[in-house]
DNA sequence: CTGTTAGCGCATTCAG
DNA sequence: CTGAATGCGCTAACAG
């Protein structure tokens, strides 16, 4: 049934070696030959095994993506970055989805390493011990991707998340808000959430504005949550003049939780979020956000890696990619 | 430095047969002699390796899926829909993303075949004579999802396209509407550009509405474009009194370029979409719209698979699963 | 219940 | 430039 090397051999009327050889693009094969090798290969449909390859070979040029969300856009966008420079290097990608779960991550990070997979990218999500015990039983390099190791001990490409929400928070003082209220994420997340919040804080600070307790709310990153949130910052005696969103979905729920107390954006109180997801554009107004650079998180941890595989030297393990706060609409000057 | 299956039976005592009975759970093993490979293989570290037991077995559990663009958050739901299903019968998935181009698509397909994957997915797309000379030579079951094969040659799963459309636009008639206005994806694809457009003109027929030309734009799917076409609708002229629009984005990008003229939606035009994503609920009127079911043509797409690789019975080889409009805000009454 | 023996399809020495 | 031989790590009969 399934043609093998060996039937394109007798094919040819040469040896398996050769056949090998010329799928190989082994330049040690007279170019008649191979010709007479590719015509037994078209006659008789052949096609590689990648398994038996990878067996003999030990490499299976594809290296493992943990990814914690497919459905979250920005995952997906680190994702295309992983995926364009995987190509460009003839490595396939797996990608496996782990629910934000972390038992499920570890089976994944597992399953993947069995399949003998070349090189690890894990993406987003907290890094335990768990984790790295089994990055460490792991013959093949690993590398983290919007996400960090606190104790710098693998590889990793992200942004610096306590920066950006500090950039952001700044922004909104620049325009003479002082009274500055923060949608966080949920704390829990030292990675994101929690720094985000540092971020806010140094940002007060530093501007010599008391941080209020009731000026603080978690959420849970999306829009309902952004709506509930700015809810109890909605109240006569304690309306902020800004708010800073840790994701644009909550920024959206919050404008439009403004909006339907009748207040403007930014009029009455500006909004500025972390994220610049399409959205940002599809809301009125507009979003003012903080830009993530997903895509060359991907793009840069999947180049690193491939250097990781091939056992380049390199020079920074830890990168730390730059952000940019995109001005638009929802961000204006605090009344007089 | 690695542990292979050998190297357990040595340390157990036993042969690389039990050992290998162990790890594939066969039953005919002394509790006792269980106990100490399993011993061993946790002293040792051993993790088997799925690429020998792939070649051996001519199996990989493992199916391909193939998505043609990893940012649409359709995709990424019916993704999500597949890989529960596959959890759930112990089958891992590789995802490759396709970019929506036909020569990746196709390249993408035979890497997946060279992986000797069991069974593959297509997913989204249109299928052409390529597509299926591809598929014909793959030796293992493949199932189209969320597209279908016009043929019904290959088993597929998907929804009705031109009764979504045609549901939609009827839903406005009910509402008294008579001027209504379509803003398109592509005509060229003929399994959801072509068949929404489709199910438009079926509904206006049916209800004598003559088609008038100048009330069809065609868009790219996305935002800007529901806003640009939508701009050619707002003339003085020829005012629908609703849209529809073939996907939520377009919509939102019409409810704005609508009120952005100083009218409102739905007093002054209703719109309706299909898509029913997130987005749908995160927009200032919201947005009504036919609800697809993705996670569900995932996952039904991959049980159907799994039967197929089992070589077990189908009842039905292409299935069309119910959509479902969702009435929210943004579709009203036609005005006196 | 357990061990022995063949391959699975291919890359890779090593000769020639 | 080409062929013969070996083994990658494991499963699957087949014996016992």
């Amino acid at each position: 049934m399934t043609v093998t090397i060996y039937d394109v051999a007798r094919e040819a009327g040469v040896s398996m070696a050769t056949v090998s050889r010329v799928v190989n693009n082994n330049p040690n094969v007279k170019p008649q030959t191979r010709k007479k090798v590719y015509e037994a290969i078209d006659r008789l449909g052949y096609r590689p095994n990648a398994v038996a390859r990878g067996l003999a070979s030990k490499k299976t040029t594809t290296v493992g993506v943990v990814i914690p969300d497919i459905s979250n856009s920005n995952f997906a966008e680190v994702a295309r970055g992983i995926e364009d420079i995987a190509n460009m290097y003839h490595y396939n990608i797996i990608l496996c989805s782990a629910d934000k779960r972390k038992d499920k991550e570890i089976r994944v990070i597992n399953t993947l390493l069995e399949k003998q997979v070349d090189g690890l990218l894990f993406m987003g999500g907290a890094v335990t011990d768990e984790h790295k015990q089994a990055f460490k039983t792991a013959n093949v390099p690993v590398v983290l991707c919007a996400t960090t190791d606190e104790q710098n001990e693998i590889p990793s490409v992200d942004i610096d998340h306590e920066a950006a929400a500090y950039d952001a928070v700044k922004t909104l003082i620049g325009h003479g808000h002082r009274d500055i209220a923060m949608i966080s994420g949920t704390l829990q997340d030292p990675s994101v959430g929690y720094a985000r919040y540092q971020g806010y804080k140094r940002a007060l600070q530093e501007a010599g504005i008391p941080e209020r307790e009731d000026f603080v709310r978690v959420g849970n990153y999306r829009y309902e949550s952004g709506i509930e949130a700015m809810g109890h910052f909605l109240e006569p005696d304690k309306l902020p003049s800004a708010v800073f969103a840790a994701t644009d979905e909550m920024a959206i729920g919050a404008i439009h939780a403004i909006q339907d107390k009748g207040l403007s954006v930014p009029g009455d109180i500006s909004v500025i979020s972390v994220d610049n997801s399409r959205m940002a554009e599809m809301v009125r107004p507009t979003l003012s956000a903080v830009a993530q650079p997903m895509y060359d998180i991907g793009a840069v941890s999947m180049r690193l890696l491939t250097k990781l595989m091939k056992k380049e030297p390199v020079e920074q393990s830890k990168v730390i990619l730059p952000h940019d706060v995109v001005k638009r609409n929802s961000a204006g000057a605090a009344q007089a």
